[in-house]
Order: structure tokens, then C-alpha cells, then sequence
DNA sequence: TCTGGGGTCCTATTCCTA
DNA sequence: TCTGTAGGAATAGGACCC
């Protein structure tokens, strides 16, 4: 059965910054970039106008400032971009149960079985573009292939770029018909392709390999030779444009954290104790509300130096109590040294399991103060409403602060 | 010009147990 | 009991993605 392309990837354009741009429509035509403003904030996302000034996401937001002075800075909203994407997902789920979302701002749909009832793939790619733009209001691009990695590569493709000349619209909708695909894929560069970052890139260039018809050349045992098996392997089949993954719905969380990186470095170990039970706290109730429980909580402590190590352990059972886990992520601490200065500090836990945590280690410990019950109360009366004790009459500076509500 | 935050996956090593 | 080994779980780090 041949459905032509019916893998869609849908990839908002600008999604943060279109967001706020959609709520305040001042801004429009404006340069805007969303981000952490303080001396070690980056850019999460920039509309075109500031992509003309050659701001772009993760670059430190001090540069983006000085190439585009007059941009304006917007901290991140989560919570709107949050509901935007629910409501963009609503609209995918009108063509076919078969979304797999990627992130707020990006999802994959298998449109195979959808095709009798609305259409080709480039059809229901269209249909959707639309939607999305005349019922919410945001742009967004699209890519149309037979597999998952050719489609993320059509959308791109599709997009609209900016350069010091001005913006140009893109395409919006992007096929790769099959049949076409390696004369579309091998021109490429090797960095386009998902897998490919600095790491691989610097290694893959010792080979002379710039583009992905280079790597679709190069023989399979070099490649296993210098990536290793599974990249290797990998690589080699994405070139020639095979690509067997599925469109998959429902992917579990594998892992849940919080981490924070502070605009001044810590230096001691009860400021990071202190840190360590906030961001517990944090991580604590994320898990509960998606009622989830974790064996392995994991420390991860950056330096003033951007050396990064990690420190875990397992526990018997699963847990999700804000105590349980700060005390854990405090005996990891233990064996760290914070006085050359931390400058980032993070908790997750991971191995998770569906379902309620265990409780014993809680009544063990005599608290009365369960998750369950803090829950609640923030419920009620808001989130600050309840919390360790330690971390009361303490505003933290830190580089991306939450906005107020 | 110094590098966010939230994730996933892969690899190497170590440790424990059968 | 000693020794070797095979395999799994835990641990740490690194690369990559948006």
C-alpha cells in the first residue's frame, strides 16, 4: 500500500515569541526576544525581526542585546505557551489520533489512515497550517515525507528565514514526494541531520565529511569506527533516508528535574542545602500532580569553571515527597567541594513508576506533613501558601525568575 | 562572547550475584 | 573454597534535542 507522504512534522515558527506577540499585538513587527535577562540568561526563542540582527535561541542574552539594542526582552510564560500548545494539539487531533508531541512547540503526525477522509498528506499538511493560523492565530510550518526524519527536515525547509537584507517568507508547507528523497537529503549538510551536534560534526569532519551524501558514501565500519556502534549504525541509514521509527502517542516521562543556575555562584554547603530542598520541592510536587514516583534522585552540580558532575542514588522504593528527596539529594552533596563556587544546582529523579510513593520512609522520619496534604493547601490558597520552613523570607536572585503572576 | 532549563539516549565502568 | 566469568543494575559522564 503506497499512501504517498502522510508523516507530518509541524513546527511552529517563532512559537514563544509569536505567542507574546499575539497577546500583545504592540509588538508586532517588532524585534522580540524572549529569555533570561541576567548576566547569564540566554535567548529561548526570537521573532524574525530580531533573527535579522542575528539574535537566535541559546545565544547569551547580553550578546543578543548588543546586536539588537532596540529588541524587546520578554522573561518566558510557560503557562500561555502551555495552553497554546494544547489548544494546536486539539487542532492536530482533528486529523488523526496519531500525534506525537516533541515539545511545546513541535509534533509529529502519522496521517496514513486519515488520508480517505481529508486527503493526501500534503493535503491535510495545508489544512492543518491553516488552522492553526485562522483559529488561533500563530504561523507555523510544515514538512510532508514518508518518515519522521525527512518530514522534520521538510518542515525547515518550509520556514521562513531572516537575514540582515530582511525576512523571507518560507513556503509553509514542504513535500518531499517520495521517490525524491535522496535527491533532496544528500545535498544537505551532515549538521541537519537529528544526531548531529558539534561533537559529531568536529568528528565526522576529521573524515571530510561535510554533507549527508558524504556520510551516504563513506563505508559503514569507518563510520562505527569513529562514532561508535549505535550513532554509527544510526547515521549511516538516515543518510540513505531509512528511517523505521514510528509516530508514537503516548511516550512515558522516563525522568522529572529542576535546576537552577544562579546569576551569583554559591559557596557553601547550606546554601546549597537550602537550594537543594527548594528544587526538590519543586520537582516533588510535579511528580504527584502526574502521579508518578521515582527510585533514583540525581544531583547535578555545575561549576563556576562550567565543569559538570553528577551524583546518584537508588533507592528501595519509589518516592515523591519533597523531604524524602532533599535529603537524599543533601547526603549526595555531601562529598562536594562548593567553595571554588557553584554556579548551577539541580535535582531529578528518575526510574519512575505510575501510582502513589511509597510512604514509609515519611512516617518513618514522624512528619506530618505529607505531599498529599501540601498539595491541597497549595490548591487552595496558591503555591506559596506551603512550604519547607527553610526556605521562608528567602527571594533568591536567580537568572530566570519566574514572572509575577 | 561565555554558555538556560527540561528532557532523552548512549557508553563506559564498577559492583554485585549467580 | 578459590577463581573465573557472565550478566544485570547502578553510576557517571557526554552528546544531543528544542
Amino acid at each position: 500500500m503506497d499512501d504517498g507522504a502522510a508523516i507530518l512534522h509541524v513546527d511552529m515558527d517563532a512559537f514563544y515569541a509569536s505567542v507574546e506577540v499575539l497577546l500583545d499585538p504592540s509588538l508586532k513587527g517588532k524585534a522580540v526576544i524572549v529569555g533570561g535577562r541576567g548576566a547569564r540568561g540566554v535567548v529561548a526563542a526570537c521573532s524574525y525581526e530580531a533573527r535579522m540582527y542575528g539574535v537566535h535561541s541559546a545565544m547569551p542574552s547580553g550578546r543578543a542585546s548588543r546586536l539588537c539594542p532596540h529588541a524587546v526582552f520578554l522573561a518566558p510564560r510557560f503557562d500561555q505557551y502551555g495552553e497554546f500548545s494544547h489548544r494546536i494539539h486539539e487542532v492536530f487531533l482533528r486529523y488523526t489520533p496519531l500525534v506525537e508531541g516533541i515539545s511545546l512547540d513541535e509534533a509529529f503526525l502519522d496521517v496514513r489512515g486519515s488520508i480517505r477522509l481529508f486527503g493526501s498528506g500534503p493535503t491535510i499538511g495545508h489544512a492543518i497550517r491553516t488552522a492553526i493560523a485562522e483559529e488561533i492565530g500563530l504561523p507555523a510550518s510544515v514538512g510532508v515525507a514518508t518518515t519522521k526524519f525527512l518530514a522534520k527536515l521538510a518542515s525547515e525547509a518550509a520556514k521562513p528565514s531572516a537575514d540582515r537584507r530582511g525576512i523571507k517568507p518560507g513556503a509553509g508547507v514542504f513535500v518531499v514526494e517520495p521517490g525524491t528523497e535522496l535527491a533532496f537529503l544528500h545535498p544537505l549538510p551532515v549538521r541537519a541531520l537529528w544526531g548531529v551536534g558539534p561533537a559529531t560534526y568536529k568528528k565526522l569532519a576529521t573524515l571530510g565529511v561535510d554533507t549527508v551524501g558524504d556520510l551516504a558514501a563513506t563505508p559503514l565500519a569507518t563510520l562505527v569506527g569513529v562514532l561508535g556502534d549505535a550513532i554509527g549504525h544510526h547515521l549511516h541509514e538516515l543518510s540513505w533516508a531509512r528511517d523505521p521509527r514510528r509516530v508514537e502517542p503516548d511516550r512515558p516521562v522516563k525522568s522529572v528535574s529542576h535546576e537552577e543556575t544562579y546569576a551569583v555562584d554559591l559557596h557553601t554547603i547550606a546554601a546549597l542545602s537550602t537550594e537543594a530542598l527548594r528544587l526538590s520541592d519543586g520537582v516533588a510536587s510535579r511528580l504527584r500532580k502526574a502521579e508518578l514516583a521515582g527510585r533514583t534522585i540525581t544531583v547535578k552540580v555545575r561549576f563556576h569553571d562550567f565543569n559538570t558532575i553528577t551524583r546518584s542514588r537508588t533507592l528501595p522504593e519509589p518516592v515523591n515527597d519533597a523531604l524524602v528527596i532533599a535529603r537524599t539529594a543533601n547526603e549526595l552533596l555531601e562529598s562536594i567541594d562548593p567553595g571554588p563556587g557553584v554556579r548551577l544546582l539541580g535535582v531529578g529523579v528518575s526510574n519512575l513508576a505510575h501510582g502513589a510513593a511509597s510512604q514509609l520512609s515519611l512516617l518513618e522520619e514522624g512528619s506530618t506533613s505529607t505531599g498529599a496534604v501540601v498539595d491541597r493547601i497549595r490548591g487552595r490558597f496558591g503555591s506559596a501558601a506551603v512550604g519547607p520552613a527553610s526556605l521562608l523570607e528567602r527571594r533568591n536572585s536567580r537568572v530566570n525568575p519566574a514572572p509575577p503572576r
